[in-house]
DNA sequence: TATATACTTGACTATTTGGTCTAATTCCAT
DNA sequence: ATGGAATTAGACCAAATAGTCAAGTATATA
């Protein structure tokens, strides 16, 4: 029950940066949704600012470890089920977009606290790729590559396509685009 | 001469939104820079916002059609060009990233106008890389495929990358994407 | 030159913004 | 139970926000 306040606030303030932004996101509106009074919240935070890092930091990484970190522990099948998981559309808010993306166009050069931890959440983000790839070299069913360099390809080809998505209002864009990807990734399939 | 307030407040005004985002922009910031009254502002435009458009769209249709209609102007080496246009990086400005990524990512799920503002430049950015991978494959250097498909990969796979060197800060993560996309067109070179 | 239209000036307004402060309440160990 | 700390309540504030307006000046055309 301690907790519950301070979530609350992280809960709403993460929903409204994601939809507003940061700069667009009103306190008002974060404090309504959470259903907490102004002071409480200065009690627990001491800005908004530190409030919606906390938020972004606590949220986005919950969110990938959950998305990726199972994959890691499989047994194989990582190839397949990394390429699963990128054209399973269920989890995805087109309309929103990708949260990691939304914050670092807005913030990463106008705040230097955002750009760091922006820069540590999109790292998390390759690396788990990264790590999935190595684990699919080192299983055979990848040739040998430069899994860095490659995932940050894929991530920057996944950002893009949601971002497609997200100005043509076209799902099945982020399909199409994913396809490609797909075919490229094959292409580094061991038979 | 009589264009000069408007064009002022115009580049000022595209200058402050892809600074700060249109929700970050003040008016008074842009005011200053520009050398403009608000009355005079208000003369020329209804809002902030409908100046914001006319700035996105001005500005940005230029920037494209000076990048991209020079090629189509070309008889051959259409994807050579390309290629090259992409791996150029003297124009790109990845501290503040792509002024149509950025405004889709902020504003195309809060706002109606920017949403169908954005949506055309977006079309207007793809169709021109389909109409150039038209061309190479007229003229015999591509085999034939889905150009629409590809234009929208190629572009999903840029913006991906911009965002990548936005988020870490090394302009060397965009010449390893591209280098990895480019790898990727190469296949389709007909010979 | 007269006059109407286009444009500029800058003070003013109403609202919203993030943040502060004090008093009240709840919680918990002794 | 009681004293002290943690937490919550919500009125209050200064600054910033987009937008208004009446009055002025330049410009063009008759």
């Amino acid at each position: 029950m301690k907790e519950t306040t301070r979530q609350k606030l992280i809960d709403a303030t993460f929903e409204e940066v994601f939809s507003h932004g940061y700069q667009g996101a009103a306190l008002v509106d974060i404090l309504r949704n959470a259903g907490v009074h102004k002071g409480s919240m200065y009690h627990h935070f001491s800005s908004k600012k530190e409030m919606a890092l906390a938020a972004i930091q606590e949220k986005i990484s919950t969110r990938n470890f959950e998305k990726y970190s199972k994959i890691l522990q499989l047994s194989s099948g990582y190839l397949e089920t990394l390429l699963a998981a990128f054209k399973d559309t269920t989890q995805r808010d087109f309309k929103r977009g990708c949260p990691i993306a939304n914050i670092v166009q807005e913030m990463s050069n106008l705040d230097e606290d955002f750009n760091k931890t922006m820069k540590l959440i999109y790292e998390e983000l390759r690396r788990y790729i990264k790590d999935i790839l190595d684990k699919a070299i080192e299983v055979k069913e990848m040739r040998a590559c430069d899994t860095k360099k490659l995932a940050l390809f894929i991530t920057a080809a996944l950002e893009g396509a949601i971002l497609s998505v997200k100005a043509s209002g076209n799902p099945q864009e982020y399909v199409d685009s994913v396809e490609i990807l797909e075919d490229y990734l094959r292409g580094f399939i061991r038979n």
